[in-house]
RNA sequence: GGCCAGGUAGCUCAGUUGGUAGAGCAGGGGACUGAAAAUCCCCGUGUCGACGGUUCGAUUCCGCCCCUGGCCA
């Protein structure tokens, strides 16, 4: 029987944290967060990362481990979070994975093609023909070397059309080719998986909001404040780009009002929700807890325990 | 009280020289392989403020009323 690996999903704001910390203290587990947003420094109350007071608790890995101006990847997250795993089974006690980053967790199970990582050179290559000639010509061009990606890649969508060029630019080999060898590395774990959400739609979209209120409270324009005046920073990069970031960045640069700040970043977190959800779809086979049960940590556990987890 | 401008989708508005209307945003569904809290695709029936009139037909023209701004008293 191989090792367990507890895996925890949720869309934002649906209290999978709390359940969380709940769960390292009456079991041997430790956590690792699969959260795309926490992974940076000096972002805490807008990524909802825990305090300092519960991360000495139930301390997390994979928060604050890239300064903002950095970028990380699906592909990193996996070695990071399977180095984790094994430290944490090395340990004696089981990985309590937690997050809401969805591709991360399905590139953690499916693993991943062999592909080369982001080459910043050739995506500023591409980036300028996109300026000059448009987006349509580049699909154009995909289409010669590698059909079967422009069949399935959308011409409005830059970022996809200009991964798929710069594979092909920096290997030679057209990107559906690496993709249909497939992803050699399975997940030697055994997967136990819970899936945490509101069951009404409606709670949900209201705790967002509520929440992001909360942030404000607690100094989240100030916390924007800091990495805006560091001006190395910019709304292009993957960090800025976070929900919530993004709208306080570009309110302080004078783009709109402040209530117009917090409608849109509210909406942001309700489409990323919606997302998510579209994601979590697709674990059917999961546990589904409703977060306003208030036997909730009782019903993990007793789930857990089924899975010989105690 | 008078004059002017408006009252059209949850919101902001466009439009119909009379044949019952469409954008953006919001919302919903979906896709997703090194940026993923990203990026992208699909989905629009609503007493066109109310009531009368003219008309084969009115959201559109006319009358009257109501409401909201602004200006003048």
């Amino acid at each position: 029987m191989s090792l367990p690996v507890v895996l925890l999903m949720g869309p934002t704001a649906s209290g999978k944290t709390d359940l969380a910390v709940a769960l390292t203290e009456r079991l041997p587990m430790d956590i690792v967060s699969v959260d795309s947003a926490m992974v940076y420094r000096g972002m805490d109350i807008g990524t909802a990362k825990p305090d300092a007071e519960i991360l000495a608790r139930a301390p997390h890995r994979l928060i604050d481990i890239l300064d903002p101006s950095e970028s990380y990847s699906a592909a990193q997250f996996r070695a990071d979070a399977l180095r984790e795993i094994r430290a944490i089974h090395a340990a004696g006690r089981v990985p309590l994975l937690v997050g809401g980053t969805m591709l991360y967790f399905r590139a953690l199970q499916q693993g991943l093609a062999e592909l080369p990582s982001a080459d910043p050179a050739t995506r500023a290559r591409i980036e300028a023909q996109a300026a000059t000639r448009g987006w349509d010509a580049l699909h154009a061009r995909l289409h010669e070397v590698d059909p079967v990606a422009a069949a399935r890649i959308h011409p409005n969508d830059p970022q996809r059309l200009q991964r798929a060029l710069e594979v092909f630019e920096l290997t030679g080999v057209p990107l559906s080719e690496f993709l249909a060898r497939g992803a050699e590395q399975a997940f030697p774990y055994r997967a136990v998986e819970l899936v945490v959400m509101p069951a009404d739609r409606e709670v949900l979209r209201r705790r967002i909001a509520e929440r992001f209120q909360a942030m404000l409270r607690a100094g989240f324009l100030e916390e924007v404040e800091r990495l805006y005046r560091r001006g190395d920073l910019s709304p292009e990069m993957p960090s800025i780009r976070c929900v919530g970031y993004r709208q306080a960045w570009a309110y302080l640069a004078g783009e709109f009002d402040a209530d117009t700040m917090v409608e849109r970043a509210v909406s942001a977190t309700r489409q990323l929700a919606k997302r998510q959800l579209t994601w979590l779809r697709q674990w059917a086979e999961a546990r589904r807890l409703d977060a306003l049960d208030p036997f909730l940590q009782d019903e993990a556990l007793k789930f857990l325990a089924e899975n010989s987890i105690k």
